[in-house]
DNA sequence: TTTTTGTTTAACAAAAATGTTAAACTTTGT
DNA sequence: ACAAAGTTTAACATTTTTGTTAAACAAAAA
């Protein structure tokens, strides 16, 4: 790699890290694979991130900010019940398509890492509070059949994440090319939106 | 530890082993922590197992066939659709709220490890057609809204794991105690039938 | 041109994890 | 009592990974 300007390489090697933890799944990669990915050499990845908790550390927080952001940029906009949720599930899934492991890697942070959960707790939980209040409107303006509403977002987060998260999985009981995976992945968006409106398919 | 009969041993060092994995999450965990686990000497663990792979390997497939015969079990019972789907939900809640890191584990391994991946292919997919088939009797004998049978499945499985997997995550944004986490999970099984037959809960 | 910043290389130290072995000890069965 | 099987201990070799460092090099900026 030659020269690359100010943070961009470290940009690079943010990405490179992100491809393979959140693409690739490869929750035991080491600090030679992410430098490999971003094609520079591990020695610069100490150069800019000091060591590899501080590294891992750096893209969790972002995976947490990006991840959450998209639900309450959605849902307390001013759309209608419906396009709330229909926002919501079409960006979730178009956005993180290409990082399907991307939930795992937090869900993995969180559970094994008292600095990660700490990082959640301080940073993410918070907004639930102001999420969950937005979905009970939503369940009271609107009749829903689901009343409770802590067991409506994870049902939500349930028929989004874990079919990303099984990628290979699913790939391996369908028998599923990349292609064939990714068109049911997108056939899911209006199926999560029936599944939570209580509607047919 | 004094002298057990056997494959006693085997058995409680297996044990050991699916505890740190599969009820504390710990994925990265080392030999030494499950002998730890086990109250045995870490070189017990080589003798009966060789090396860590081997380990891993073995309670991976007990993991798989436990968990997929769940829903053979049940699926292809006398029973209605209703109790069917229910007894799947409620097996599966009962049987894994103590592992709820399970999935995860199998996830993990048939992402990252092309042994386990062929395991899955060998022994655990292709009973997914005889699964599928089942459903779509289901779907066309019950009218269901859902037509399509493996999103069905998919869907029912991510309300099941998804939950299970995301025990600290949810522990954490909702401010859950160990018994109020369980209580959320066990109201899950029959919000979860609902949700798979459309009604109102 | 000189200086600064970014980058590579290679070598190294240290730590962590794995896998192996031999010897001693304990329990059980014969 | 003896043998066999199970278990512990401790030491060791090997491998893998991590983190550090110094020297050289390349490109941009001054």
């Amino acid at each position: 790699m030659s020269h690359n300007t100010d943070s961009e390489t470290e940009k690079l090697i943010k990405e490179a890290a992100k491809k393979v933890f959140f693409s690739q799944g490869k929750i035991h990669a080491n600090m030679q694979e992410i430098a490999d990915e971003a094609g520079v050499n591990r020695a610069l990845l100490h150069y800019y991130f000091r060591n590899r908790e501080r590294l891992l550390l750096v893209i969790l927080e972002e995976a947490m900010i990006d991840s959450h952001q998209v639900m309450i940029k959605v849902l307390t906009s001013n759309m209608s019940l419906e396009d709330k949720i229909k926002s919501t599930i079409d960006y979730m899934i178009d956005r993180f398509i290409d990082y399907p492991y991307m939930q795992a890697f937090i869900i993995n942070e969180v559970t094994n890492n008292e600095n990660s959960r700490l990082l959640h707790e301080r940073h993410i939980a918070p907004f639930f509070n102001q999420l969950l209040e937005e979905i009970e409107k939503l369940i009271k303006q609107n009749n829903l059949a689901h009343k409770n509403s802590k067991q409506f977002l994870i049902n939500l987060m349930s028929l989004m994440h874990y079919p990303l998260i099984s990628k290979k999985i699913i790939s391996n009981i369908f028998n599923y090319s990349d292609d064939e995976y990714k068109q049911f992945i997108m056939d899911r968006k209006e199926i999560i939106l029936n599944v939570m409106l209580q509607r047919k398919n």
